[in-house]
DNA sequence: GTCTATAGGAAGATAGAC
DNA sequence: GTCTATCTTCCTATAGAC
């Protein structure tokens, strides 16, 4: 009943659809269970967005965002390099035992997304933002420190993305704590034997 | 109109199924469509399977048993142990990119089943079997050349299955050939880098 | 065993009163 | 802008004739 302006509306049903994938899966956010989740009748939904699709490119943006502004937040640790590198990883493993819904959602999103004509770009883009983020992270630790590495930061780049989305497959998948972080830390061994003091 | 048994009934639907998951993806692999893939009438289903997670059950079962079976037979090569680690990464990577779809397939199937109850366990099950595959895999490598791993082999395999699994959607995702090649290959140095001669 | 026909429900999207 | 009611389509599963 209350009158809401439509872009707020468009936040809080984007806000309770990430809630819904979150807790049930991106397969049952449907429009008729996130409208509930936002307490809206079913046709607030279309008068918000032009379709589901519409939607779903806003989740994709924000939750890729949230992403990167975490990754972000990670870089404050102080210490030599090894430590930076160490605390880096440890802040990001931290964040997906504390969230795992979330990590879940944004492998659902992708294969989604790529399955989907209309949003297969929507994904590369993210995975590009992903990749370019991973980039500025690895070069501003090398920077801060004053060391540099010797491997290409792309490739190191891709490298990173590639083992963090593994393990955490690999978590999310098997459950084994131990077994996970133990791979994890061997991981770690190795971005920091790639870095050449000067 | 011709009677086939329905032991080989349900092979064929297997299979019907596994091509459209490939072609289509899992979300679009309906008792519909899997069917009509297999040019049967669509109650033919549901008296070769009790239900679609039971078809489910054997898709999930018959894939695994060929991701195992393919990874046995990477073990051929000849020549220094470094060559050999290297073979087995090129030969994984030459049947990714030959068949892209079958390995976005088992990441999508592995979502879907964590998120049905009735098929989260064989999901696990899977994953299980994935890593006891690696390590065997690992095993046999150093013994094969007479050398030894500096690190645990269960702690290799999650490594390597990480890596892999990770390299795999990057690419999956990504698109970039060479990219992506090169990440592997650092992640070749750093398995060799593993390797203690003795 | 094999089929056609249909039940029964849930999905995305829309019409039209207020 | 906001709602209820409904359209259309597609899904899994079953009934019942052959």
């Amino acid at each position: 009943m209350p009158r809401i302006a439509v872009d707020e509306r468009r936040d809080l049903l984007v806000e309770a659809a990430i809630r819904v994938m979150v807790r049930d899966g991106v397969a049952k956010a449907t429009t008729r269970s996130i409208v509930a989740e936002a307490g809206m009748a079913l046709a607030a939904f279309h008068y918000s967005f032009r379709s589901k699709q519409e939607l779903l490119e806003n989740v994709i943006g924000t939750i890729t965002a949230h992403t990167l502004d975490l990754a972000v937040e990670r870089l404050g640790a102080e210490g030599s390099v090894e430590h930076k590198v160490r605390a880096a990883l440890d802040s990001y493993w931290q964040h997906l035992m504390a969230n795992p819904g979330e990590h879940r959602v944004t492998y659902e999103l992708t294969q989604y997304a790529l399955r989907h004509p209309g949003l297969a770009t929507v994904a590369k883009r993210q995975y590009e933002a992903y990749i370019e983020g991973a980039s500025k992270l690895i070069d501003s630790l090398a920077h801060s420190s004053d060391v540099t590495w010797t491997v290409p930061v792309p490739v190191i780049a891709r490298y990173l993305i590639a083992v963090m989305d593994g393990l955490t497959l690999l978590w999310l998948n098997e459950g084994d704590d131990a077994g996970a972080r133990a791979a994890l830390d061997l991981a770690g061994d190795h971005l920091i034997s790639l870095i050449r003091m000067s």
